[in-house]
DNA sequence: TTGAAAGCGCTAACAC
DNA sequence: GTGTTAGCGCTTTCAA
């Protein structure tokens, strides 16, 4: 039983113009006169008017809409970033098309695929754990399509990335481990062939050495960070004569199975062990004991994201960019040694 | 630099023949031959065709887009839906854009007449707090776009919906909270204009009447749900000379608070005071104690909501049925009091 | 089985 | 300022 739609062909016969006149009234044309304007305005009101986004597009050569591939919308670093994106696309009246590729390569392709089959302007993405190979983003921008990468980026893609300081935010949590007391701080960390994690190895690595703290033999990890991988790793550490003190994860979930773990095994936090994560889930708050954390500004990373990437479709010649946020250190009673003040429960800061 | 995207024209011209025909090819129309077909769509990959779906929305006025309006991506449960609705609407290849209301009224608005000038197919919605008026989605469906809702439904809007048995589950809960040994139990409320937390306290206090448990003077609050809202009905509880011996409260998050706040106020769960929440969130495994919880089927909502709308797109004609999905019991540490077993920190089942 | 032609609703030259 | 006209890329009659 659906209305048909009304079109500026109806409003033009209705008011006896043409349906060039509508459309120049519509978009606020310069060259009308304010009494037209009006008066076409008015009509499409009064008949219940709705652009044809789709129409428009394809007349226009461009669809107002950018693609969004994140790997996995449920992780609240995610989710946030998507807040951040929605705020600047929204303000400049531009839709957004989100999709999962749930790190998987060949889903991230479709996606793509799927991205140009609706001429969206623009793409935004971080890249699925399985993107080594990154030909497919190459396509995209050959056909012109500009993109913006944050977070789980690619240095082989020429294009806008918008990024956190690995290395420095791990530097700050190996040393907020030492400065915590901890005399041997251990790293669980992702799989090296990404650079992201090889730089918090690194950063860890490099605090250890700063402060005069020996890394010990299989105290920095590399794992693929699943449940097994923890579960494996913590048994690794725990069977030594003298296990780590602390440790500093790479991903903020490892955190919270690690606690987990860390209490089967009657491993006291922080007593025997203190914890801190990079990345930073609300989840955090609630554990206990609460979870000391290196926080990713989700929301600011995809906002500003967003905005490089408008600037990039406005105008294709913007310079591309490496944009560093900064990190922020949340310090929870995961790290609050013996020695140490205790921290009463409470939100974070901000 | 873009490269002029291929056409249908171009693939034409290249093989001497007429565009309709490579339509007719690509679409594995009947009325064509295997011979021209393959010649077709070889050329196509040849020439790194990919179908424009805005010409092809336009000219087919469908645009195989569906429009999915929620509260709140960040919330497990809508992620999970989210999940749910891409799995089933990718499988019938079919795109979705989805949209945050972040629980204003407003907002939702604004992106019906998005979608509206999207002209998606259909839309699926989980209403946002503020909406008790619906006109906009009776305009939606004015226009003749199919309408699903899922979990925050409206039952003045004629269309499919997909919900919980809100009433059975604060039942469980409940009694769940009587046979863990509590003889005070108390439920932490939502607004009653809201028909869902309505069915929730009626399914708390039929719980009682059905077991002979008093349901006390104020131990049935309704509240916004706010953080101060919470801190405000604890206070209130725990300054009586007989406070609960057990909260069941209507949303996670709310459960979540809780367990702070009793901590801070030195109560002890679940010796002192059992929790068990209406919805799940992950966290729920890795507080302490772990929190027990009705746990509500966002996937499977989703997928549910999903596949009745493609029916309704499909077939106008489609029955508008009620869909109600089962809830489950989730028993952990917060409702397993001194005379119960222990159960030991583990994922839970599923 | 294929081609020719019209049209989806809108925009943008180009005239007047 | 406004109208005329010609597309945007595809689908879909209708003929052949």
């Amino acid at each position: 039983m659906s209305k048909k739609n009304i079109t500026i062909n109806d409003i033009a016969r209705s008011l006896n113009i043409a349906p060039s006149t509508v459309s120049r009234a519509l978009n606020d044309s310069r060259r009308i006169s304010e009494a037209t304007r009006q008066k076409v305005r008015q009509k499409a009101r009064e008949l219940g008017y709705e652009l044809n986004l789709i129409a428009s597009s394809l007349s226009k050569d461009r669809t107002g809409t950018i693609g969004l591939v994140i790997p996995n919308i449920s992780q609240s670093f995610f989710s946030q970033s998507v807040s951040g994106i929605e705020a600047v696309t929204r303000e400049n009246n531009c839709r957004l098309i989100i999709a999962q590729s749930n790190e998987s390569l060949e889903r991230e392709k479709d996606i793509l695929r799927m991205f140009q089959s609706y001429r969206v302007d623009g793409v935004i993405a971080s890249l699925s754990i399985e993107s080594n190979e990154i030909s497919h983003f190459k396509e995209l921008q050959d056909k012109g399509i500009p993109l913006v990468l944050f977070d789980r980026v690619h240095y082989g893609l020429d294009c806008t990335k918008v990024v956190v300081d690995n290395y420095e935010g791990a530097f700050k949590a190996a040393s907020h481990l030492i400065s915590s007391g901890c005399r041997r701080p251990a790293h669980l960390g992702g799989p090296l062939k990404n650079r992201l994690f090889r730089e918090r190895a690194d950063g860890f690595a490099e605090a250890l050495a700063r402060h005069d703290v020996p890394l010990l033999p299989n105290f920095l990890l590399s794992t693929d960070l699943t449940p097994t991988d923890v579960q494996d790793a913590m048994r690794l550490w725990m069977n030594q004569p003298k296990p780590p003190d602390g440790i500093f994860t790479a991903s903020a979930s490892t955190g919270l199975l690690l606690t987990r773990i860390a209490r089967n095994m009657q491993i006291r936090i922080p007593d025997d062990l203190a914890l801190i994560t990079f990345g930073n889930e609300p989840c955090h708050e609630y554990t206990v004991p609460s979870l000391s954390a290196i926080d990713m500004p989700g929301n600011e990373m995809g906002g500003t994201a967003a905005e490089h990437l408008l600037r990039a479709i406005s105008n294709p010649k913007t310079e591309k960019k490496l944009v560093i946020k900064p990190l922020q250190l949340y310090i929870r009673n995961s790290t609050l040694r013996k020695s140490m003040t205790h921290v009463a429960d409470r939100p974070h800061p901000g």
